[in-house]
DNA sequence: CTCATCTAGTAAGGAGCCTAACTAAATGAA
DNA sequence: TTCATTTAGTTAGGCTCCTTACTAGATGAG
């Protein structure tokens, strides 16, 4: 399992080892505490999504660009608008089309008015990929949740979106 | 911002394709986006706590060797026991070490009694630098709270445990 | 003692991310 | 028209992660 967290015993440790180490406190233990569980989740999921992907050779940045490509074929994408859309840089973009076109799922074709730009469509064998993906991901995801009350699901998302706000917040100052 | 994850008003799109490409519902959508708020978060976070450690030029795995071999050196910290402690393979370990060598935070040297072994400490320079990463590292983290109250940390504490409890079982089945 | 096996660690090569620097094409102000 | 600037996209090289395959040393059964 991927994490580069420490395990749990030793997450204890470390914790009791601050509190010696730096007392002079305006720092919030609980803050702290939050803030490695949070990273542990992150680790965790992020990890878990990406063996979902992993089975059927895809990972998350190819499954959401495959996504992109072929739920909305009217916005003639281009590497641009997906970095746009997906919150990556250009170089990125181009490294997961390159792999994308080799093995066979994406298409890149020469713009006919802008000589600049490259126009991506997926490819049939991409299509078909896609057609038996979507419905066995989403399946698995929404059995994770199957035990969950609908009380739980609503009290996370709405711990998620504090979370979001805050990392926002964090991220912008 | 590193994400790879559609942002909001694309996700809004696709979940809407959703329901009309795959109806047949064995699919719980509230799932589904959860799903999506959490990979959001989860890529979010990760990236703003790397750009933490950027800071002084470390990384999560960086910081977490650096933490683990300042602070419980009667372990006698070898590659492999690192690579458990923090999940992550012997071979990342490898990478991860030779660049803290180089950048002269950590020493290697010979074990004494079992030649396969390698002995890992901090050199000075590198427990130098934790003395002052740690303090400030962990006041930034707990600031970033300062606006939440006791009980939305409380109930973000369960969500996340929620979270955590229901990946793992998902990674185990 | 010897030899198969286990353990510690590294190497090679791939993927997904980044930044910085580059080419080629389009654009627009003088 | 011309030439600086902007835009689209790729390349090169770095980092962190992986898997697979290897070397060297320790161990233990016969």
């Amino acid at each position: 399992m991927k994490r580069l967290i420490p395990n749990e015993s030793i997450k204890c440790s470390i914790l009791s080892m601050l509190k010696e180490r730096v007392p002079d406190i305006d720092i919030d233990f609980g803050a702290v505490k939050l803030t490695m569980q949070l990273a542990t989740l992150s680790q965790q999921s992020l990890h878990l999504f990406e063996g979902h992907f992993a089975q059927w050779g895809l990972s998350q940045g190819r499954f959401t660009i495959m996504m992109l490509l072929l739920n909305m074929p009217d916005n003639e994408w281009t590497p641009v608008k997906l970095a746009e859309a997906t919150g990556v840089t250009k170089a990125t973009v181009t490294g997961l089309l390159k792999n994308l076109e080799r093995d066979g799922h994406v298409l890149r074709q020469p713009h006919e008015t802008d000589r600049r730009k490259t126009r991506l469509t997926l490819s049939d064998a991409g299509k078909t990929l896609m057609q038996s993906v979507i419905p066995a991901h989403f399946s698995q995801i929404s059995s994770y949740y199957k035990h969950l009350t609908k009380k739980q699901m609503k009290q996370i998302s709405e711990s998620l979106e504090l979370l979001q706000q805050t990392i926002n917040s964090a991220s912008n100052s």
